[in-house]
DNA sequence: TTCACGGTGTGAAAAAAATAACGATGACAA
DNA sequence: TTGTCATCGTTATTTTTTTCACACCGTGAA
């Protein structure tokens, strides 16, 4: 089902869906693939050839209907059911993503929670148990946890990963200014804020 | 200078600056192509056509010598004199980027922060000043200020992005999730945390 | 010296991605 | 009805990016 989709497609499919429930919670009920362009910084054949890809399909006189499309994206994109998702680290920028992911992601679930530290292990954060980051791959495939984000310091960032593989994690979101390595078959989304900002630097006196 | 060089070569050399970096700091005189290729999951051969293109050269025998080419890479990416840069939205997230910016990017500069909350501005966050946000496009071009980190909340993103645009502002670090508008020359970087997020929830089930 | 080896620099080829092109379709006006 | 028009779905073309291939170079061994 999800061969022959890009990454870029797949975060563009993303990028759509989120303009589409905008429009949704506005009342729009109809858009042109060049509406869904503009609104995302592509073109309306990039739109229509994305959408051509999961199939969701629209007329052409009235153009895609907003919640047939949004159906057709989510069905590509979500799993059937929610996801489970580990975060590792709970120092500032963990707790900031644990905040931020709050209500937002409706098909991932933050399940279970890891640090180092004693005073944070064994209780609960925001509602969620907080392991011994040593319980990893004891624990991440008893609760059927997949993907994970990684919120540790750079320098024990790899050594989490490797744990994470031996988990049976197959994506991890990594925060953390390293670049990881992994076996094939499993997914790292790095944020990298340095590379980010460097590239930003950049282009900003081109 | 900066003409032929694709935006995904200039993330890449980022990346092959930091590693250089790393190898410096723990003694490393020489590596090969195949070396950086590894680190940073790349190619060999992808690693010395980013090379050339910044004409940093090696010697077939030992490869490339880690500080002259640290050298190269540096004078490409950096400016000469450091850049400043505008810290926009003083809430968790940007305290946290200032926190994480500190002693990290010399040559870029946090010279000031903006925020629309009475409590905030007028004083000093970590020795820099805060001003309120409305007064971004005096303020900006008066202090040299090319690019901005912004940290505010979704909705009012793209107002601040029209602000910073009238002040003069080439470069963002978007870290609001949504997709900004802004007149060709501006070059925006949108650290996405909900695609990325579902990229790696996509393809950790591919 | 002479040869083999492993690496660089770079043009050529391949693959991937974005863009353009175009027949088909349906709404609407005349 | 008939023609026009704007848009879709899809194929074709172009552009961009990556990979391959190989001549050339410096080193070390025989």
């Amino acid at each position: 089902m999800s061969v022959n989709v890009s990454e870029r497609s797949v975060r563009r499919l993303s990028l759509y869906r989120r303009f589409l429930l905008h429009v949704q919670a506005s009342g729009g009920r109809y858009l042109f693939s060049h509406d869904i362009a503009t609104a995302t910084r592509t073109s309306a054949a990039q739109v229509r050839r994305d959408l051509m890809a999961i199939s969701g399909s629209g007329s052409s006189s009235r153009g895609y209907h907003v919640t047939d499309l949004l159906k057709s994206i989510s069905c590509f994109l979500d799993a059937p059911a929610p996801q489970h998702v580990a975060l590792i680290g709970l120092g500032n920028l963990g707790r900031a993503v644990f905040a931020y992911f709050v209500g937002r992601h409706p098909n991932l679930r933050i399940t279970l929670t890891f640090d180092i530290d004693p005073a944070k292990t064994g209780r609960l954060i925001n509602g969620c148990p907080c392991h011994n980051v040593l319980k990893l791959n004891h624990l991440c495939p008893s609760h059927g946890i997949r993907m994970a984000i990684l919120t540790v310091p750079a320098a024990e960032a790899q050594a989490v990963t490797d744990m994470l593989v031996r988990g049976g994690i197959r994506g991890i979101v990594n925060f953390a200014p390293v670049t990881l390595h992994v076996p094939v078959g499993v997914f790292v989304e790095t944020m990298d804020f340095s590379i980010s900002l460097e590239t930003a630097a950049f282009f900003s006196r081109a």
